[in-house]
DNA sequence: ATCACGGTTTGCA
DNA sequence: CTAACGTGCAAACCGTGAT
């Protein structure tokens, strides 16, 4: 006979705040928001700033002085710290299961088919132990026999404190379910974003229940194929596979906004630049090269008073590379293409595509791989980086000073990663 | 009329 | 003093030219 799946999700409380209150406790119990790059917009808040009304992703400018007022404490994030928490984090669960797949900096899922469905909910508890030992942080667990249940079974550990942190839908009784998903929104449903919402409610369905209950095939020819999957999996069909090994990326995106308006050629340049060198680096680590660079600008679209100018471009390279020059040399040919002075520019993007793996690589009209030489030099450049501190070996065209480099007025230190910071604290 | 292709937009987390 | 709103990724969509 054919044992149910049991997959467990295990997700991280509010993460980004509960990284902070590892190194600060005084944030225990208290308000607390951690902004997003260049202090934007708030996208983690704690139950206590989830209360007093701090939405997600809501601007930090439309928020700030009430939220001081109320004592809200806000971070700009730090993923440096956060990185080393999740690897931590991913390390530790990776003990309890063969089978893992890392889904978010914060969250990974787990197969744990095989114990028993009533030993499941305590095996859960161990696991939330052992993180919360080891690393300081609070973790929910959702366990069901598809990812969409296991997400949800989740969310229902988080909404409900009597579940102890824990949610086992393999050992719920039938009416428990039926009560859950009757009182949970569809909106909950991992896959049903905000765009969906709305249609469903227009078609009468309002409910997790509702969601399970509708005919896959007909939602699947009215909407898509994805919300076919989300039906079928809350029916404990499963239709999306534990990815353990993550299939190699398609695109690479280093993106940014700057602290302040940029107009002249010389900064974009700065920036598109060290964007590069980002998406460079990611590309090297995933042992990809890239067959073109996408670069592009623009202003700011909330900004009604002035012109809206964007633009961008894709510069096919004649061979696919993985070398920060030579990808840079593209990426700064395209921006002076599509620069237009005059303008107040507020992000610009570079974007890796067409990538392809070290031996799917193409040559050039003239039977030409990239070299050999370029391979070794980006070598001793990462290997120096990871050494003395990223950034240490960079181009010079990434300029000095940087004055449009984002912002990130309260960055807590980086206590995990950087010795210098961590005295900096002991001081 | 249909398909493959590529570039762009949408949607989600 | 004022102005200030994230990022990464893939699926879906759409227009085009070829057949």
């Amino acid at each position: 006979m054919q044992m149910t799946r049991a997959i467990a999700l295990i997700d991280v409380n509010n993460f980004y705040v509960s990284c902070e209150r590892v190194f600060n406790p005084r944030l225990e119990g208290k308000p607390v928001v951690v902004l997003s790059n260049n202090d934007g917009c708030a996208v983690a808040r704690s139950n206590e700033a989830k209360a007093l009304g701090v939405k997600m992703g809501q601007p930090w400018f439309q928020l700030k002085d009430w939220a001081q007022r109320r004592g809200i404490a806000a971070y700009s994030s730090n993923y440096a710290l956060y990185a080393d928490m999740s690897n931590r984090v991913m390390n530790i669960l990776a003990a309890f299961s063969p089978r893992q797949e890392v889904y978010s900096i914060d969250e990974c899922f787990l197969d744990l088919t095989g114990f028993k469905a009533q030993d499941l909910t305590l095996h859960g508890q161990r696991i939330r132990r052992r993180v919360r030992q080891w690393t300081g942080l609070p973790v929910c667990i959702g366990i069901g026999p598809t990812k969409t249940l296991a997400k949800l079974a989740n969310h229902i550990a988080k909404q409900y404190p009597e579940s102890g942190g824990v949610c086992n839908l393999n050992d719920a009784s039938p009416q428990q379910r039926y009560e859950w998903f009757s009182r949970i929104a569809a909106g909950e449903v991992w896959g049903i974003g905000r765009r969906l919402v709305p249609q469903l409610r227009g078609i009468g369905i309002k409910t997790v229940l509702d969601l399970q209950r509708a005919c896959p095939v007909a939602m699947r020819a009215r909407f898509s194929v994805v919300m076919e999957k989300v039906i079928r999996e809350l029916n404990g069909v499963a239709c999306i596979e534990l990815e353990e090994i993550a299939p190699p990326r398609k695109q690479i995106v280093s993106s940014r906004s700057f602290g302040v308006p940029v107009s002249d050629l010389a900064s974009l340049e700065e920036a598109v630049s060290l964007y590069t060198r980002r998406a460079a680096e990611k590309l090297r680590r995933q042992q990809l090269f890239a067959g073109s660079v996408y670069v592009a600008i623009r202003t700011s679209p909330f900004n009604t008073r002035e012109q809206y100018y964007a633009n961008g471009m894709i510069i096919p390279l004649p061979a696919p590379s993985a070398d920060t020059i030579r990808l840079t040399k593209a990426a700064l040919w395209g921006l002076r293409r599509i620069y237009r002075s005059g303008y107040r520019y507020q992000k610009a993007r570079v974007m890796l595509t067409g990538l392809v793996g070290m031996n799917d690589r193409q040559c050039d009209l003239f039977g030409l791989a990239e070299g050999n030489k370029s391979g070794k030099l980006m070598e001793v450049m990462d290997r120096i980086n990871a050494w003395m501190g990223n950034g240490t070996l960079k181009l010079a065209s990434e300029g000095f000073r940087q004055p449009w480099k984002m912002k990130q007025a309260n960055r807590s230190p980086s206590y995990t990663t950087n010795w210098d910071e961590l005295i900096c604290v002991a001081d």
